[in-house]
DNA sequence: CAGATCCGCAACCCACCAGTTGCACATTTC
DNA sequence: GAAATGTGCAACTGGTGGGTTGCGGATCTG
C-alpha cells in the first residue's frame, strides 16, 4: 500500500546527507564517485545512501559502460505527501485541498 | 528555515510507531497512558516518541490537572511537503502544481 | 598488455535510538 | 491522611545504521 511506500520515503529522507544527495541528483544526474568527490564522505558511504534512496523508489540506476548514473524518480514523493495530507488535512484547509489533488494520479 | 524543519519532520515520521501515534492522535487527542494502553509498548516509550513528534512541532501539549493531552499541529507537515514538491516538481507536473499551492499561505 | 578508473562486497568501529525497568513527584479520590 | 493514578527523570541494554578500510572484479585508455 501507500503506507509502506511512505514509510520508506520518510526513512530515506530522514538523513541530512541523503536529502543533500537527492537535491544534488535532482539538480543534475550523477554517478557515485562524482557525488563523493564533492562531499566529505567516501564513495562507499555515498553508495549506501543511494541504495537507501533507490530502495525507497526515489532513484533510477542507468548503467553506461563502466559507470552508473543516478537520476530522480519523484513518484514516491507524491505518495508520501498524500499520507501527510491525509493525516493533517482535517485541521488545515490548505492540506485538505492538496489531499484532493494528490488523491488521483496525473492522467498520463 | 524550512530546511531544518523539514528534516525534523522526516526524522519524526521515519519510525512506524511514531506514524501510528500521529495517526491515532490525529483521529482523536489522547494522553500518553491512553495511547500506551492500546499499544504493545510501555508508557515511557510512548512519551519518548511524543517528545520527538513534539520537537518536530507536530504536537501540542495541553495539561489539565494530572494528565497531559496531546493534539496535532499539522503546520510542519506543510513545510515538509513544500520541500518534497520543490525537489521533485521539476519532473512531475502534479508535484509542480502542488509546489505553487504550498508556496503561499491559505488565500482565504 | 599495463595502468588507471569505477564499481561491488565484506568486515569492522562507533554512535545513536527504541525500549525497558526502577524510582520519585504531583494530583485526584476515598 | 492514605491509596491510586498519571507523569517525569535516569540508567541500562540490544539493535540498527552511518562511516570507514580493504580487496577483487570489470571496464576504459595508453
Amino acid at each position: 500500500m501507500a503506507e509502506d511506500s511512505a514509510g520508506a520515503v520518510f526513512g530515506a529522507l530522514a538523513e541530512p546527507m541523503r536529502r543533500q544527495l537527492l537535491q544534488s541528483i535532482a539538480d543534475h544526474p550523477a554517478t557515485a564517485t562524482e557525488l563523493a568527490s564533492r562531499l566529505p564522505i567516501s564513495r562507499q558511504a555515498v553508495t549506501k545512501h543511494l541504495s537507501s534512496l533507490s530502495a525507497a523508489g526515489l532513484l533510477e540506476r542507468e548503467r553506461s559502460g563502466r559507470d552508473i548514473r543516478y537520476r530522480l524518480t519523484p513518484a514516491p514523493l507524491g505518495e508520501a505527501m498524500s499520507w501527510m495530507a491525509e493525516v493533517g488535512g482535517q485541521w488545515d484547509d490548505r492540506l485538505s485541498r492538496l489531499s484532493l489533488t494528490l488523491g488521483r494520479p496525473d492522467p498520463r
